[in-house]
DNA sequence: TATTGTTATACTCTATAACTATA
DNA sequence: TATAGTTATAGAGTATAACAATA
């Protein structure tokens, strides 16, 4: 009979702790999918949450700073910086808000549209490449399970 | 016929541009564990690193700072802070390491372990919670792709 | 020469308080 | 009185460079 010796020291890792965790791997997938982003993004000038913001003026033309707010939850002063920046460079604008003196409308300019259709079709493509372990099926299934942990 | 007039100002926000993201979902989603992590953990004072750093220390006796950093993501000199505070409460402690004399084996105390089996049956509940929209299958399911994302 | 652990530090991200203009 | 937008600022999180001790 050999002795069984205590070895002190970790060769392999064993992780199942935090791995069997909801929250520890949400994180991971989001920080992934965020690394390949800012690579990819870059020729736009474009982070995640900027990309967020200037689509959903794209695609919402009239919309306030404070729906953009209560959408993408995003604080009041975080976003003002964002909207600035992507006035100074061309892509929306601010026009009076037809109903509401406080509030401005966001609108994306000729420039705008042009760069950000461009930048969501580059969304697309990198999500295909980060996601490429997963089917369609289970891509959507993935999806459609992350929203129902984080909407109400 | 009624002339169709134009609306400037968006009522309902048409936020599918982003939902449909993969990163954007994930993102969403590990923020709202996040959230209820922070809220529940609070009597161990643990933050969701904090908690992953001993949970392995726990289930890994010898484990090294790099070898935490190179499992969870994190750089070496942000793990400095988060090792003396945990040794400082008296949940760890550094032992020389048996064959590498610039390293140290990291173990968990008498105390350690206890608070740390606590926190860990704390965070198993506050998953359940935050995850009652899903089956037990669906979770499963979830973190299973999730794990497609982030691994290799 | 390469690696572990560490310090110092800079940069980014997020959060709070308070102000103005309008509703 | 409440809300939209803004400013200033504090705090937390994340990153790089450089160093001493050991491999």
């Amino acid at each position: 009979m050999t002795k069984t010796v205590p070895e002190p020291c970790i060769n392999e890792v064993d992780a199942s702790c935090v791995e069997t965790l909801l929250g520890y791997n949400a994180r991971r997938a989001a920080l992934a999918v965020i690394d390949v982003f800012l690579q990819r993004m870059a020729p736009y000038k474009l982070r995640p949450v900027d990309f967020s913001v200037a689509s959903l003026i794209l695609h919402n033309p009239g919309i306030t700073s404070r729906q953009l707010c209560s959408t993408l939850g995003i604080l009041p002063p975080n976003l003002v910086g964002m909207i600035n920046t992507l006035e100074k460079r061309g892509l929306i604008g601010k026009r009076a808000h037809p109903s509401d003196g406080r509030a401005n409308g966001l609108h994306a300019s000729a420039e705008g549209i042009t760069l950000l259709r461009q930048a969501e079709a580059a969304a697309l493509a990198l999500e295909d490449d980060v996601a490429s372990n997963l089917t369609a099926s289970e891509r959507k299934t993935l999806i459609r399970l992350l929203r129902k942990v984080y909407q109400d």
